[in-house]
DNA sequence: ACTTTTTGATAAAACGTTTTATCATATTTA
DNA sequence: TAAATATGATAAAACGTTTTATCAAAAAGT
């Protein structure tokens, strides 16, 4: 059952008809009798006939491909959204392209130079510095694009992301409120902005909350170092900070190895440290006493990240662009950030 | 800076030449000289050129795309795969068009047939029973093909995968080893081979141990059960089952609803039950006092795969097709099998 | 000086579609 | 019945490449 692809001109000679009639039938245009129509959508199916997307997409310029160019697919964030994404987007006809930057501004200006190909009809883009006129020159061109997870900030692009800024003040707040005055931040050193509003929001709790914003509570991972090295650094930094009662994580990534490094540290949570990391995760729900953490709406975010794009793709193409959303996290408060017991001075 | 696209021919008027010329000193064929050469380059980097890959694509049938489909993207083991495909791909001038399955199989045959629309070159699939038919017609068609994380007994098909077999059989033998007696094993209800051949590994574990198999150490949980259920039915499970000392997950998934189960049991590993878990894991490895796991070799699966599939696109096809790799596995040995120290019976 | 070979360049066909313009024939209108 | 219109089908061009076959001019061989 070895089928050699079958094309529209095998099905016109089949079917003793023009290759324009079948084409009109195969995609309701034009006007052809029942009979007729009847006919070549028999010898089709038949024959399990399917467009060469190749001539298609040359002839059209659309290619029914979505190209998505995230960070790294590996880590939970990003898979959970390749799968709404892809779901969604499938919903359309439109297949999903993947490529990952590693954080890597020519990495990631190759890529999207490739993808420029006429491969993909339409970008949806996790930024990073640099990138800024790559992105433009799509969006000039009239390109569909999103950006998930970050922004530029003062360009006209759409994008859709949590509100980090939001994120971090609620969960320092919380910290404040609950009974822990010196609040660590633990953060890496990227020029990202999300990372950026993230820091902003801790540095806007405390100032709300009158407490004086202290340089030493901060720390900057730097990015590249490996994760022995960067889990000794915040042990490093953690046990040199001791009059710190609570510490909070900018990522995921950082929060895990933050985890870590408390543990080797033999350090009780949250007695002697409470925590909160950004981006929940498993191990923060199963790790006693439970992690608190900022919950990203994943399903939120890339459900209106790839609805942005293919309404931009659709008719009503013009009115929807520079659409900006900041979605709301939910923080899941686990024992991490139990009340802080005043510890009773012996008199 | 709107640049409108530029072709080929566009190129060929630039420098008053003719399309073939211009076509061939791009791709250095033909016999064209220096001069001329150079003044094609010139232009063509100067307007910033770029082929149009439908048209290549249509020309000569070559979409240099590789199509990934699997189970699902989320989790970290496709997503480790994922990333070292991507980047062996690159290398050689492929991009990867990704879609997941769910394990459901219809999706599974429209995946494949909307992949094969001249989409892509090559495929990587984890295949899934009911997937034989098409996937067969796939490598009739002479369409490179290699499958990863499973494989179809009895199909010649190439393929890359852990030792199912033998890694779950060193699992449940280092249970025995240190002294764990009573073993149950957790699977999932999936008709997959990856999960038969985990089981016969336990089996044959115990066998040659001259253990008696006992069908009520063995639990296979229901395949499209929320978590929450999940974990209640194997907390009755555990519970039921008093004598069981050690447990087996075949799957990284299983094993982390199991460490919750146990512990809303309130049981204490390994002294209360000790357990291993198929798939290396962050939570494995941070939450106490550590869960022996097995470590899949994912960077060497994804690399034989990706080499296995650039090889049969290259030159030298057929004499490398029909390459089976079973990887072994390293088992990471924790706090959670621990040697067990026997009851003291109290006299 | 005439043929053969080499060199450098090109015209034209092909890949499989979509779509515009055209053309008969049939039907309606005047 | 002649003219206008509606109906059903198609030829041909175009999308941007690659590649085969061809061709003129220059170089080499006789």
């Amino acid at each position: 059952m070895i089928n050699k692809k079958i094309s529209i001109k095998d099905i016109a000679k089949l079917t003793n008809t023009s290759i324009t009639t079948v084409s009109f039938v195969l995609n309701g245009k034009g006007r052809i009798s029942k009979e007729i129509t009847k006919k070549i959508l028999d010898v089709a199916a038949k024959n399990g006939y399917e467009p060469n997307r190749m001539a298609v997409g040359l002839r059209t310029g659309v290619s029914k491909v979505i190209g998505l160019v995230v960070e790294t697919i590996g880590g939970p964030f990003f898979g959970a959204m390749a799968k709404v994404i892809e779901e969604e987007a499938e919903k359309e006809g439109y297949r999903i392209i993947y490529c990952s930057t590693n954080n890597n501004i020519q990495k990631g200006k190759d890529v999207i130079r490739m993808l420029s190909q006429q491969l993909v009809d339409g970008y949806i883009i996790t930024p990073m510095k640099g990138l800024e006129k790559d992105i433009q020159s799509l969006v000039a061109n009239e390109k569909p694009v999103v950006l998930i997870d970050g922004y530029f900030p003062g360009l006209d692009i759409p994008h859709v992301l949590v509100d980090n800024h939001g994120s971090a003040f609620n969960a320092v707040n919380h910290l404040l409120k609950v009974g822990y005055k010196k609040i660590g931040l633990i953060t890496a050193d990227l020029d990202l902005i999300q990372l950026q509003d993230r820091t902003r929001g801790y540095k806007d709790a405390l100032k709300i909350n009158n407490i004086k914003e202290d340089k030493k509570l901060i720390f900057k991972l730097p990015f590249d170092t490996d994760k022995d090295k960067a889990i000794n650094s915040i042990k490093a930094f953690i046990k040199q900070q001791k009059q710190m009662d609570a510490v909070f994580f900018t990522t995921n990534y950082l929060g895990t190895m933050g985890l870590e490094s408390i543990k080797q540290l033999e350090l009780n949570i949250p007695q002697d440290l409470a925590m909160v990391s950004f981006d929940d995760n498993e191990i923060f729900s199963l790790y006693p006493p439970g992690i608190t953490t900022i919950q990203q709406p994943t399903y939120e975010i890339a459900k209106s990240a790839i609805d942005l794009l293919l309404a931009q793709m659709g008719a009503d193409r013009h009115n929807i662009s520079k659409i900006k959303l900041q979605i709301p996290s939910k923080l899941i408060e686990r024992g991490s950030t139990a009340e802080k017991k005043e510890v009773l001075v012996k008199n």
